[in-house]
Formats: structure tokens, C-alpha cells, sequence
DNA sequence: GAACGGACAGTTTGG
DNA sequence: CTGTCCGTTC
């Protein structure tokens, strides 16, 4: 006990009070646990990204220098909420405490972001004495395809004779092997079967993919985490690395892949320091080798772990906690959690019935319309959805009425062509090693194929500068161009590299007639284009400009051609899985058919059924008020042109009859003639002429 | 031989 | 809307 008259053990206590005083019991002993290994198990909705900013607030008050915290989440955008939170809740201790006390703890930084940036940082500054080139470049997920599509026609394994893997199954087969640390034999009978027969051309081809990627001194999302647990691993760096972090907190640790997990381990051998924080019920990301082995087997791998339970849900009203613990109840195997929360009144969920996608479109607008005339500003309302594309009809609607909206998850604007197109001119003055953005600008000129490139490239990546370009010998259709061009490209490789807006603003001057050369819609395309010169101008220095952009560019889309105004209000249309870890008072789940979830995509075995059960499960939780689930019956068929020919969809089976009554079950217009409903019409067009045809067949 | 333009098909989720 | 195939043009 304090001695009594120490005024400093009086003030600390009195932090560590101010710290804890909002918090409940379970979230209390999360955040003051001492050193030894912590597991959060943490239902949705039950202060989990609290907790973590109160636990690292907690460190740094207990006199854990803030440089000394790696926090690990899943997006930036979560780092950043969880660091915005810690340090407001600095802020407001400091502002009570002496000065002294207060400067310690708002000195320095908290090392918070994903595993992929934070390894991208540790790799830029020690990447260096295991090999790696100071000047590497990331390769997004789209380059690498590229660079495996150059290997595999290389290679011979593309051509239309043979059948073989599309770039993207290779990857995702590789990326596989990878981050889950499986065999590729294992893989391709486990996962891939019917890419039985291409182990041998899939081995040659990763291990040329693999080459080539040096060669470029380039690194792709799985390279991040395997050099950085390279670089763990190592005997004399090991230390170097580990030796920077006293705590190691990790966010959505269900969603964490094998890779990630050795790599906390290595951070932490003896687990001392370590905070992870998950909830096995919204593991979601499986199909990028996530497993919940890590959550289950954490404490065998930090014996003296200590596991606690949050269950308390301070979201969600009663009624909406009881249809999402029915649809979680459900799964085949999980942790035994029942969430509960103070928040008895409210309506039950909504289940609506829509007769087609119009409907739900209509019906959806109308709501959230109503809403807002209650005084739910939009930006308090979401609209959840499988696949990107399911809310391309909103969209129209959305955009037809004048409502202002953002959308997350889906195509990035930095993976639209024209913007890659642009970018790729400073991604080559950055690194002349990158294939595949020397191909991907070689191949804007006119003249100039993949073959012309192929070579040109090859040539550039002798030297380390443009020199070898000056002059060359080039199709007659590029001559014109090809002076500019290169003098283009050795300005921006002396340029300095802080000026980014500047770089850009030359690059798309030149780009910009290639550009309505190759687009019908080109006007919109120069646009973006402009967007992304005034986004180049919020960064110091081309190399951060570059990595940000490939690990965590803008994620909006939908009708602004920019970031929406800060003051602006609009609706929020998300991906479920970008709609992790947030939350709103109404939330619209729209596309409850089957076929849509679970993706028919992903009914290939009962595991990825479970996993599409889970996403269902974290789109509901998202909803604090309101929540509606919405289902079209009728679909049209997709395609080009106008077709005539529908398909019928039932509801998610993750509501099946019984739970019926934990909703407020309504047809989203009543006014249906009821021929239409009584007697639901079977037969579609397509069908009719299909059996036509079966008879002269 | 290489590039280009037109036609056509497929399209989950994300760092 | 982008990737891919194929016939035509340089």
C-alpha cells in the first residue's frame, strides 16, 4: 500500500481511477491485467475497441513509453478510431493530473496500424541487413496478378491449348500456401481439387513468380508478413525487432491467419505483453486463410494465459440481440456466449419481403428517408450487403432521388485503370526494377505491345536509371511520343521527392491524351484523375505516397468523385465485411436471399457455410436501433440487354420459420394485388423456352 | 511478328 | 466494366 503522503502514488492512482471509471467489471480487469498473456474473448458489441484503447491508455499511464505499443487492427481505419479514443482518453486524465504526469503521457507515439503497414514500416528500416532492396515497392493485389499472368505466359502456361488456373486462382492458391502455412499438395486437395493435375506447372510457376518478384525488388501482401517474420526469426535481428515493443495488442485476432499469429509469438515469445482481443462468432475472413485456431489455441500457446469474457452489449436493443443470438446460436460449433444488454425497449427486427430488386430499392430509399425526418441523420444509417455489386440498383435510386451516399468495400478508386494508369508513372520513376508497372506504362503508348514492352523493360531493369531508354529504337507509331515520354520519366526520377501533387500534375499531363484516346468516358476518368493529384498533395514524400495508396487507399466509391465533405451527411452502403467492427442506429441488410447469403459461391462445404452464417451474424449486430433485414423474391436475369426471364429466391436460411417470431415479418408494399402473392407464378420465361426447345431437341 | 479494334463473357468477400 | 479471344492491319 502507498505510504500515504507520496503525492505522486496518490495522483497515479488517481489516473488509473479516471482510466477505469467508466468501464464495467469484465472491461475493468481487461484493462488493468498485468504483463502476463490476455485473451479478450469479446462479444459483439460489448466495448471491445473501448476496452483496447482503454487498455493501451492504461500501459502508457503505468509508465509503458506509448513508442514501446504496437497496436495491431485489421483496417487503418480502425487504428485510427482506437488511437483517436486513447488519446482523448489521455487528453481528459492529463488535463486533470499535474503537469508533469500529463507531458509523459502524451509524449510519443503509439505504433498503431494493420499487420501489413506496420511490417511495411519495420521492413523500411531494417529490411536492409537481410537483403531486401531499400527501395522495394508493394504490389497490390491486382499487380501481382499481373506479374503471375507475365510468369505464366513466360512460362508457356497460359496458352488456350491446355487448361490451366486463372492468374487469380494462382494467387489465391499461392497466397494459401502462403499465410496458412499449408503445403501446396495439402492445398490442392483440400481446396483446390480440380487443380489436381497443375501441381507441377503451379510449382514452377510460383517459384518463377517468386523470382521475378526479386528481380523487380518488389513485394506483394504476403511478402509484408513473411520477411517481417523473416526478419524475427532471424538470431541477430530478431532481437533488434522485438526488443522496440514492451506490449503487443491485437485487434480482431479471429480474423488473423497463421502468418500473423508466429508473428505475435515471435514478438512476444513468452506472451508477456500480448492482448488479444476477438470474438470467434465473426470470424469471416477464412477464405483469406484466417483461422479461429488462434483464438482456441491461444492459451496453449501462452500457458499462462488468462482468458476473459465480455458479454455485457452496450449496442443493441433487447429485441435485436434476441434475433442475432438465434441467428449465432445456430452455428455449428463456437464459444458459449450470451450477449445481454440494459437496453430492454425497442421494435423488433424488421423482415421484409420485397416482390424484386426495385422493390427493396424503393423501400429501403423510403426508410431511410423516414428516418431521417425523425432526426436519424444518414450518417447514422447503413445499408449492408453481401457483394459489391448488390447495391447497384440502390445506387441508381439513391442517385435518381438526390441522396448522398458512400460506399465501402468493393472496386477502390485506386484499383480503377486510369487511376493505376497514373500512378504506375511514379511507381516506375520510384523503382525502374517494377515490371509491372514499366508494362503497364510502356503498353499506354501507342505501337507499343506487351511484347515491345516486355523488352524495354528488360533493358531498363539493367540500370538503375532511364539513360538506357534515351534514343532508342522504337515502333514507328511511338516515335512521336517516345522523346517525352522518357524525358517524363528521368523528371520524375530526379524530381524531388517530396513534391508528389507535382509529379503527378506531369504525369497526368502527359497521360491525359492517352487517356481520351482509350476511354469512351474520359471526362469522368480525368476527374478522378484530378482527385488523385489533390490526394497527392496530403503527402510528404512519394514512397509514403505510394505505400498508403497500395495498403490502404481511399476506400470510398459510389457518386463522389472525391471524399465527401466532412460536414456533409450521407448514408453509408457497405460490404459486410467492411462493416466490421462498426456500428449504426439503423442498419438495412439487404439481399437476405439465399444464393446471395450464403453467397452461392460459398456453399461448397459446411465450413463455408458457418462462415457466411457469421457474416450474416456481425451485418445484423452493426445495428444499435433499428435493424431491417430485406429479401427481393424475384429476380431478373442479369446480362446484358433487357430479358424478360426471372428466377424466384427464398430467404436466407439463416432464418429459417422457427425464428419468425423474433421479427416483425411485413411485405415492403401492402398494396400487392393479391393474385400476385397468393399465387406465386412458377414458371419464367426461360423456363417455358427451355422446355420448348426440349421438345425439337 | 506484333499491335490494335471489335466482340463477347463473367463478375465474393480484402490487406 | 474489365479481361480475353480473334480477325485484321501495320
Amino acid at each position: 500500500m502507498s505510504t500515504g503522503v507520496s503525492a505522486p502514488a496518490t495522483a497515479e492512482q488517481a489516473v488509473f481511477e479516471t482510466i477505469l471509471r467508466d468501464l464495467n467489471p469484465g472491461q475493468r480487469a481487461a484493462t488493468s491485467h498485468g504483463d502476463t498473456p490476455l485473451l479478450i474473448v469479446a462479444g459483439a458489441g460489448t466495448g471491445k475497441t473501448a476496452t483496447l484503447a482503454h487498455r493501451v491508455a492504461y500501459l502508457i499511464a503505468r509508465g509503458v513509453p506509448p513508442g514501446r505499443i504496437l497496436l495491431l487492427t485489421f483496417t487503418r481505419r480502425a487504428a485510427s478510431e482506437m488511437l483517436r479514443r486513447t488519446d482523448a482518453l489521455l487528453r481528459s486524465v492529463a488535463a486533470d493530473a499535474e503537469g508533469s504526469a500529463a507531458r509523459a503521457l502524451t509524449d510519443g507515439h503509439v505504433w498503431g496500424g494493420t499487420f501489413h503497414a506496420i511490417a511495411t514500416r519495420l521492413l523500411r528500416m531494417h529490411g536492409e541487413s537481410i537483403g531486401l532492396p531499400p527501395g522495394f515497392t508493394v504490389l497490390d493485389r491486382s499487380d501481382a496478378e499481373d506479374l503471375m499472368h507475365a510468369v505464366r505466359t513466360g512460362l508457356d502456361l497460359g496458352g488456350t491449348r491446355r487448361r490451366f488456373p486463372q492468374k487469380g486462382t494462382c494467387l489465391d492458391i499461392y497466397s494459401r500456401c502462403v499465410n496458412a502455412a499449408e503445403p501446396l499438395a495439402h492445398v490442392l486437395e483440400t481446396r483446390y481439387p480440380w487443380c489436381r493435375d497443375d501441381a507441377d506447372g503451379l510449382k514452377a510457376l510460383f517459384a518463377g513468380y517468386v523470382e521475378r518478384k526479386e528481380a523487380n525488388h518488389v513485394l506483394d501482401y504476403d511478402d509484408l508478413l513473411l520477411f517481417w517474420r523473416g526478419m524475427l526469426a532471424d538470431p541477430a535481428l530478431g532481437p533488434v525487432v522485438r526488443g522496440r515493443f514492451d506490449a503487443v495488442l491485437v485487434d480482431e485476432y479471429q480474423d488473423t491467419n497463421a502468418l500473423q499469429a508466429d508473428i505475435v509469438a515471435l514478438l512476444r515469445p513468452d506472451g508477456s505483453g500480448v492482448t488479444a482481443v476477438g470474438d470467434d462468432a465473426q470470424a469471416i475472413y477464412g477464405f483469406r486463410a484466417a483461422t479461429v485456431r488462434n483464438i482456441l489455441d491461444f492459451p496453449t500457446r501462452f500457458p499462462d494465459a488468462t482468458v476473459l469474457t465480455l458479454e455485457r452489449n452496450y449496442r443493441s436493443t433487447q429485441p435485436i440481440l434476441d434475433a442475432t443470438n438465434a441467428v449465432i446460436s445456430q452455428a455449428a460449433e463456437r464459444y458459449e456466449k450470451d450477449l445481454f444488454t440494459d437496453r430492454q425497449g425497442g421494435a423488433l427486427p424488421a423482415l421484409v419481403t420485397c416482390r424484386d430488386e426495385n422493390e427493396q430499392a424503393d423501400y429501403v430509399v423510403e426508410r431511410v428517408l423516414g428516418h431521417r425526418e425523425q432526426g436519424m441523420s444518414l450518417k447514422d444509417q447503413a445499408v449492408l450487403f453481401r457483394a459489391a455489386h448488390h447495391s447497384a440498383v440502390l445506387e441508381l435510386e439513391l442517385e435518381r432521388r438526390g441522396v448522398p451516399f458512400v460506399k465501402y468495400g468493393g472496386l477502390k478508386f485506386v484499383e480503377m485503370a486510369h487511376v493505376k494508369d497514373l500512378v504506375a508513372f511514379l511507381r516506375l520513376a520510384e523503382n525502374p526494377h517494377d515490371s509491372v508497372a514499366a508494362l503497364r506504362v510502356l503498353g499506354l503508348l501507342p505501337g507499343i505491345g506487351p511484347r515491345t514492352a516486355g523488352t524495354l523493360a528488360a533493358t531498363l531493369a539493367e540500370g538503375t536509371d532511364f539513360e538506357s531508354w534515351v534514343g532508342r529504337d522504337v515502333p514507328s507509331a511511338t516515335s512521336v511520343l517516345w522523346p517525352d515520354f522518357v524525358a517524363l520519366m528521368r523528371t520524375l526520377a530526379s524530381a524531388p521527392a517530396s513534391d508528389v501533387a507535382g509529379q503527378l500534375h506531369a504525369a497526368r499531363a502527359f497521360y491525359a491524351p492517352l487517356a481520351e484516346h482509350r476511354y469512351d468516358n474520359a471526362s469522368a476518368r480525368l476527374a478522378d484523375l484530378e482527385q488523385v493529384e489533390a490526394l497527392g498533395t496530403r503527402f510528404a514524400d512519394r514512397t509514403r505516397f505510394l505505400t498508403d495508396l497500395t495498403l490502404d487507399g481511399p476506400h470510398w466509391t459510389g457518386d463522389f468523385a472525391g471524399p465527401p465533405l466532412l460536414d456533409e451527411d450521407y448514408l453509408i452502403l457497405s460490404t459486410m465485411h467492411s462493416a466490421k467492427g462498426l456500428e449504426w442506429r439503423a442498419v438495412y441488410v439487404i439481399h437476405a436471399a439465399d444464393g446471395n447469403i450464403p453467397s452461392d459461391m460459398a456453399t461448397g462445404d459446411a465450413a463455408e457455410i458457418e462462415e457466411e452464417r457469421r457474416l450474416f451474424y456481425v451485418a445484423c449486430t452493426r445495428a444499435r436501433d433499428v435493424l431491417y433485414v430485406t429479401h427481393p423474391l424475384r429476380y431478373y436475369a442479369v446480362g446484358r440487354g433487357r430479358s424478360d426471364s426471372y428466377g424466384y429466391a427464398l430467404r436466407t436460411r439463416f432464418i429459417p420459420d422457427r425464428m419468425l417470431p423474433l421479427f416483425e415479418a411485413s411485405q415492403a408494399a401492402p398494396d400487392a394485388s393479391p393474385a400476385d402473392e397468393a399465387a406465386p407464378v412458377v414458371a419464367t420465361t426461360a423456363s417455358i423456352r427451355a422446355m420448348g426447345s426440349a421438345m425439337w431437341e
